[in-house]
DNA sequence: TGAAAAATACAACTTTAGTGTTATTGACCT
DNA sequence: AGGTCAATAACACTAAAGTTGTATTTTTCA
């Protein structure tokens, strides 16, 4: 039996998740709430296997929810609910713990589909939400600021970032050591920085995740 | 009209995908070929909107096929098909410019499902696979060496990874600096290198993408 | 073609980082 | 009670990194 719970504002859409819910064998509803904070009290005691979340709700939303909620109970599982599928929210979500993202317009049989998929190990989202995740997956993440440097600067950035001595790219790029020594200074100055991991991390630091 | 080419060494599958696109209102099937080389130079001269690709190729494999291809008609959709979904598989995929992910076993609806929503700007794959992206995608990919550091080691590394100087590290935790320097040394010792940055990058260093 | 930007090079100097060694204290384990 | 490990601290020394300044050549581009 896979217990489910689902926080949700709209009474109808609650009322009708709850029944399809209680009316699909294998499946049980511990509890549907309006808000967050009940939601959050009540699961903080009596964990279910999945909980549906509605993203937009009154009060604290459901990404902060789901944020503490997961500290609480890792091994819980997120589906989010919404109308809308914005990057930042879907980021958010994902970020905060959800591992799913079903749409309010979905039909019954999907969102039955998505918590069996959860529950066998998987990550129900629509095409469209998928798409975004690997984008943003494929970005590099690389600071704008890297436009300041000259491409022979980016080249000593990269061999810089590997962790290469001032000599040794010196050696591999068949200049003395000194230029490399100035081309460093050039960018330090050009990033505001004073130290090889201050430069590395202003550049390829990754704040997203 | 959408052009789709498939690239599938199976000839029994590669004759019923091609059945089925042919046999699909507004597809249209300009290319089926068993092997990457013979596809690569036909897709060269003659791009397709979406390309069906299996993974394991006799020669040249679908992976690499994708990536030239891309480079070179970067607006060419790839859907890849394939019986394995491992994550080394799926990751080189998407990093090669993979946008879709298909299983053999999918049935023909799913087939044509994952083709429409690809023209609609969208991912389709398994949620298994959406699970292993999404995994990875939170994963902060620490180095396993990072569990021979004591607590106060890790901490260490963080403040140091963030840039701190020894001095910096001392007052923050209010030690000495020789202490600092004392604790750093080991955690250059347990991992083997020589430099902040080489110990960085042990340890956060992203080897994914 | 002429000015600006980039790449090259050298030097003297300061600061920080990294290596090696030794020693004390407290916590934890058996 | 004794042993191990982690955390603390100090000192001497070397190596590398970072700073500042000047200068020449090459590229780029308006």
């Amino acid at each position: 039996m896979i217990s489910i719970a689902l926080i949700e504002d709209n009474e109808d859409i609650r009322e009708s998740f709850e029944f399809l819910i209680r009316s699909t064998k294998g499946f049980e509803c511990t509890g549907a709430f309006e808000d967050a904070e009940t939601g959050l009290e009540f699961l903080t005691a009596n964990p279910a296997d999945i909980v549906l979340m509605d993203i937009h709700l009154p009060g604290m939303d459901g990404i902060e929810c789901v944020r503490q909620l997961k500290t609480i109970h890792p091994e819980m599982q997120f589906i989010m609910c919404t109308v809308f599928q914005d990057d930042v929210s879907v980021f958010n979500a994902l970020k905060a713990g959800a591992t799913g993202y079903l749409l309010k317009t979905d039909d019954a049989g999907k969102v039955i589909e998505a918590i069996h998929d959860m529950v066998a190990g998987g990550s129900p989202m629509t095409p469209q939400i998928a798409r975004r995740v690997i984008e943003s997956f494929k970005r590099p993440i690389v600071n704008d600021t890297i436009h300041l440097l000259t491409k022979r600067e980016t080249e000593m950035l990269g061999l810089l970032a590997k962790g290469f001595r001032y000599k040794e790219i010196a050696d591999k790029l068949c200049i003395s050591a000194e230029t490399v020594r100035k081309h460093i200074n050039n960018i330090y100055q050009k990033l505001q920085v004073q130290s090889r991991i201050e430069a590395v991390n202003k550049i390829f630091g990754l704040k997203a995740f």
